[in-house]
DNA sequence: TAGATTGTTAATCGATTAACAATC
DNA sequence: TAGATTGTTAATCGATTAACAATC
């Protein structure tokens, strides 16, 4: 395991993106790729590629390029794919069954076990085969069953007494879906997705119509 | 209007942030706000904060801080929240049913029109108030009614084909929730919000247990 | 006035891009 | 071998942080 890797965030964060190209090229029946192909299939720099690969990984071959099933196994190992992360989901609202009925997070290898609701009417039903359950039973399953990932997609007024709970169970990390900032302890991290930030961030850019935001990648065929 | 208002991507994405800070402040009846409250109450460096809002507004009062009525105007203003902004929604599954119904987006200026499906059994129903119709009628309407964001939530695979029919409607700007980089004109801006990127990175910093990502802001009460 | 906080310049830091010798 | 492409170092670029005179 011993992996002192420390990825630059920029890096981290576009590892999806190659990913996502990767598997559609072995799809292809492609067994090499160059860093300009895949740069120019992920709208990047084919300088950049390389650094980004070599921030944990240098098995590349000069003259050729990367293998594409050498280089998926080495971002499924660093992110985490190659095991199955068990995670709850607390709200099954839309947004709560969307995700868990959302189709890409098996392959990404995220297996969610349990909903959690208030509202007597949702508990005992299933989403997409997973239980809804009462809410005050989230810290103790969690704790039993030692999930270490906790999704919130209830409304921010109650987003934080929830991670109090996930917390309180032992939950690690949190997925935060609530446009709200949350309070947690340092070993815990949290991730907030706020839609707010994609909304205005093309709104602005509606009303002062000139430089795209970011992902407009021009991928061409492989 | 004149507005040659350049904002660094960085920037521009914490802007919502301070938004959201301020409206709670506003709330609480707050009058005043400085930097270095505001910096703590979104767990950025105060430095950072003024030359944030120096990219667009210098009106911030030495010794006494920024107006916060005057400072959530000048956002507004900047972000386009002074004005609706109409979109559509391809795809009236979960995640697309979700956006309809999310809270948040009316006070954040968006507007959606309605939802377009290719399921029949769908088409002609309304999810939170908004109108269910036929994929076809996309272009058509998207154009009639000059409406200038989509919002795709289809599967992946038809995704290529929806944000053609918007661009050929006369879409400016997508948001796309669909894991595939979708190619467009060069005047039509694509904001792709990639969930696997969120997952993947919690997924990494649960394996490698180390420091924290995004947003893990320590506010305090104001 | 004295104290606080701004706007802005300068210093630091880190990420991106360019270049190229090593090598398949 | 000749051609292609890597890994990596150096150069550039831009963003963050520090510092402080101006000013309410």
């Amino acid at each position: 395991m011993a992996d002192p890797v420390k990825i630059p965030r920029p890096t981290l964060e576009r590892l999806p993106a190659y990913y996502q190209v990767l598997i559609a090229l072995r799809e292809h029946g492609r067994d090499y790729v160059s860093s300009r192909q895949l740069g120019e299939l992920t709208g990047l720099d084919n300088s950049q590629v390389r650094k980004d690969f070599n921030h944990f990984w240098s098995g590349g071959r000069p003259g050729r390029g990367y293998r594409v099933a050498e280089l998926i196994g080495q971002l499924e190992e660093l992110l985490g794919l190659s095991s199955t992360t068990e995670a709850v989901v607390a709200g099954a609202g839309r947004l709560g069954t969307a995700l868990c009925s959302y189709p890409g997070f098996s392959a990404l290898g995220l297996r969610i076990l349990a909903a959690f609701e208030n509202d007597s009417a949702k508990i005992g039903t299933e989403v997409a085969g997973v239980p809804v359950l009462d809410a005050i039973k989230l810290t103790g399953l969690v704790n039993r069953l030692g999930v270490r990932l906790g999704i919130i997609t209830v409304p921010p007024d109650v987003a934080q007494v929830v991670a109090d709970a996930m917390v309180d169970g032992g939950i690690e990390a949190i997925w935060n879906f609530a446009p709200v900032a949350l309070v947690v302890p340092d070993h815990v991290i949290v991730r907030t997705e706020d839609l707010a930030v994609g909304l205005l961030t093309l709104s602005h850019h509606l009303k002062h119509k000139e430089n795209p935001p970011m992902s407009s990648a021009q991928p061409q065929d492989a």
